[in-house]
DNA sequence: CGCTGGCATTTACATATGTAAAGAAAATTA
DNA sequence: TAATTTTCTTTACATATGTAAATGCCAGCG
C-alpha cells in the first residue's frame, strides 16, 4: 500500500482525511500473464494502480490486427481512461504482459470523493494534465520522429521492456511492422 | 463576454463568485490574421477563448517543415497548455488563420484561482479530461485510419474549413503531402 | 486586358514500408 | 535430448507516399 501513497503524494499531496478515505477504496489483487485488466466493448468502471509488472493497452484496426497504444510500467496508474471519463464503451483493451500486483477501486465511488475532497479532484486534474502531457509528447514524436529514433527512445524509456516482449508487440507500439523493426534493427547494428 | 460564460457553464457550471472572479481576468482582444497568439521558443502565460475565427497550432520538423496539429474553431479555449503547465519553452506555436476576437487571461492567476474555488479546479479538470480525450480520438484516428478517411472525417468535422485554408494546411494537418491530398481528392471524385 | 504570383494538380521517379513466404534461431515442452 | 512451437530475420515483391519539377489555373493588380 505504500508504493501507492508515494506515487500519489508524488504527483499531488493529500490530506490525512483524504488519504483514508481513498485506502479504503482500493483493494489489492493479482493479475496473472495474460489476464485483462479491462476488455474491448465492456464499460470499464475500475481504475487500477499498477505496482509491478508491465501492461499493454491495444486496440485493433478493421483486419482485426493489433495496435498496441502503450505500456504501462509499476508503479503507474491502469484502467480505461477513456471509458471512464465518457461512460461509453470501452474501444482499448488492456492486458498483462506479465504477472502483475495490482490495486483496484471502483472509479465512481472515487469521482464521488471528488466533492468531498478538494485534494482528491486537485489529484485528479493533475492526473488528467500529466495523461494529457504523455499524449502531445508521443503525437509530436509520432509526428516528428522516423521509426528508428522512435526505437531508440522507447528502449530508452523502457529498458526492460525489450528483454520481455517479443519483438511484434514492440514493432506494434512503434506503429511498425516487425518486418521492419527488423530491418531498422540491422542498421543499427551495422553502424 | 456571454459568449464565454456559456462556453464555461456548458463544460461545467460554476458559482457566482467564481464567474466574477474569472470574468474579470478576461481581457478582451483582437487577434488578426496571421498574427500570433503564443510563439515557438517563449514561455507561455497567456490563456484565451477564442470567440470567433480560427486559430492553428503547429511545429516545425528538423527540416524546417510545418506540421499543422490542431485547428481551433470558436468557440474554444486556446493557448499553449503543454507550456503553461510545464513551464518549459514552448514548442508549438499557434497563430490566427482569419481575423479573430478573443479573450485573454494570465495563466498563473487562473492557477491561483484553483486554491479558492473548487469549482474552479473541477472545471480545470474538466478541461484537462476534454483535451486528453480530444488527443485520444485523434491518436485513435491516425493509427487506424489512412489519410483519405482521415480526410473525409475533417471535412465533416471542420465543414467552413476548406474554403478558408490552402489545401498546404489541411494536407499538414492530415500528416501528408499537398500532392498526396491531390491524389485523394481525385479519386474521391472518380468513385 | 494581360502579367504576375500563389496555389493546385500532375508527372516521373525515389524511398519507405507493408505483405507473404521461407528459412534460421530460440524457447518451450514432451 | 529431441520434438515442437514460437519468434525473428531475410527475401522478393507490391504499394503508398514523398520530393522535385513542370504545367495549369485563377485572382488581383498595374
Amino acid at each position: 500500500m505504500n508504493d501507492f501513497l508515494n506515487y500519489i503524494n508524488s504527483i499531488n499531496p493529500i490530506n490525512e482525511d483524504a488519504l483514508k478515505e481513498i485506502q479504503q477504496c482500493f483493494k489489492p489483487k493479482q493479475l496473472l500473464k495474460d489476464d485483462f485488466f479491462v476488455k474491448e466493448g465492456e464499460y470499464a468502471h475500475q481504475i487500477g494502480f499498477l505496482k509491478k509488472g508491465i501492461v499493454r493497452a491495444y486496440f485493433l484496426n478493421q483486419k482485426g490486427k493489433e495496435y498496441n497504444k502503450q505500456f504501462f510500467v509499476g508503479p503507474s496508474i491502469i484502467g480505461a481512461y477513456t471509458s471512464l471519463l465518457t461512460k461509453q464503451p470501452n474501444k482499448i483493451a488492456q492486458q498483462a504482459l506479465t504477472d502483475c500486483e495490482i490495486l483496484v477501486a471502483d472509479f465512481n465511488e472515487m469521482e464521488k470523493l471528488y466533492d468531498k475532497f478538494h485534494d482528491l479532484e486537485r489529484l485528479g486534474r493533475k492526473i488528467a494534465e500529466f495523461y494529457f502531457l504523455e499524449k502531445e509528447q508521443k503525437e509530436i514524436e509520432m509526428a516528428l520522429l522516423d521509426a528508428d529514433k522512435r526505437y531508440l527512445i522507447m528502449r530508452d524509456r523502457f529498458p526492460a521492456i525489450e528483454l520481455i516482449l517479443p519483438q511484434y508487440h514492440i514493432a506494434s507500439y512503434l506503429g511498425i511492422s516487425p518486418t521492419q523493426l527488423s530491418r531498422i534493427r540491422r542498421k543499427l547494428k551495422n553502424s
